[in-house]
DNA sequence: TATATTATGTCAATATAACTTACCAATATA
DNA sequence: TATATTGGTAAGTTATATTGACATAATATA
């Protein structure tokens, strides 16, 4: 059986706030790779799933990003332009579009996320492989169950 | 001798994307209370922060948010107006101006955290004393240094 | 005391990222 | 064939932030 773990609201407090920073201050480190291809953190947002999940459909990007096609039609538009994407019709439902990141997207990615490296390699490489582990439990759990990774 | 941590860069993009997921989750929580209210995410962070910083000073409030003051003035006059924050002079330098939750505020805030605060007992009760001791060492670390809590 | 700096407020214009509503085309399926 | 699904797009709006400029009052300093 688990120790019993007591809370108080200030502690509480402090978890939502440090999710906040660590949030802010790791997207905030790609700025300057961004404004050099005049991308925002949208772009960034969907730049990293296309390069974790290659070939991702238009609603699956939908659903992962949790916005209105709208809004994702802004962010391809852009991506398009500067041709860092490319799609491929399913062959089955021809209705359906695979995105995928070309060799400049793949290389313009690898720019936003070596910077992004530094500070996580910083945070885990000073943490023993068992912090780690708790690390990455508890902060799944945090997560929406069907949004889980 | 802290034993060896070996990380892919696949391991390293899950965490970002896990950073972002438990941020956008947590502070998802609020939207109904904020939405009762006619507020937003920037009201709530402000809100926040006055709760666990009574009497913070307009321009502490800036450098914790990182945003201008414009967009800071934005917010408190919505706060304002819907009378939940309340200011007092500083006795020693009159510029200065300290802002403190009402009783209104106080509650409202309450109502949003305890929506935020279900999330995170979810996910520190069903995890031992040790996991959250190294999951808040580790997500410290990911924190600009200058403003680690 | 005169001047500079600091803390805060405000106006105007703009940018970014999202939203709602509405409608359309192509394709798939019951 | 009727309906549902996948995706695209136009127009207008909202939320949150920005930059630049200027204002006021109080404090610090030469």
């Amino acid at each position: 059986m688990k120790e019993l773990l007591y809370l108080k609201d200030d502690q509480i407090k402090e978890f939502i706030e440090k999710l906040f920073l660590s949030y802010r201050d790791t997207f905030s480190d790609s700025k300057t790779v961004l404004d050099k291809y005049s991308l925002g953190i949208a772009h960034n947002k969907v730049l990293h799933i296309l390069s974790t999940h290659k070939g991702i459909t238009i609603g699956e990007l939908l659903s992962k990003l949790k916005i209105t096609k709208q809004s994702l039609n802004r962010i391809l538009r852009d991506l398009i332009k500067i041709e860092v994407i490319t799609f491929k019709k399913n062959l089955k439902d021809t209705r359906v579009k695979h995105v995928y990141l070309n060799g400049k997207g793949e290389k313009i990615f690898s720019e936003i996320f070596s910077k992004q490296k530094k500070r996580i390699y910083n945070a885990l490489l000073s943490s023993s492989a068992k912090e780690v582990v708790d690390f990455n439990k508890v902060l799944k759990k945090l997560i929406n169950t069907d949004e889980r990774i």
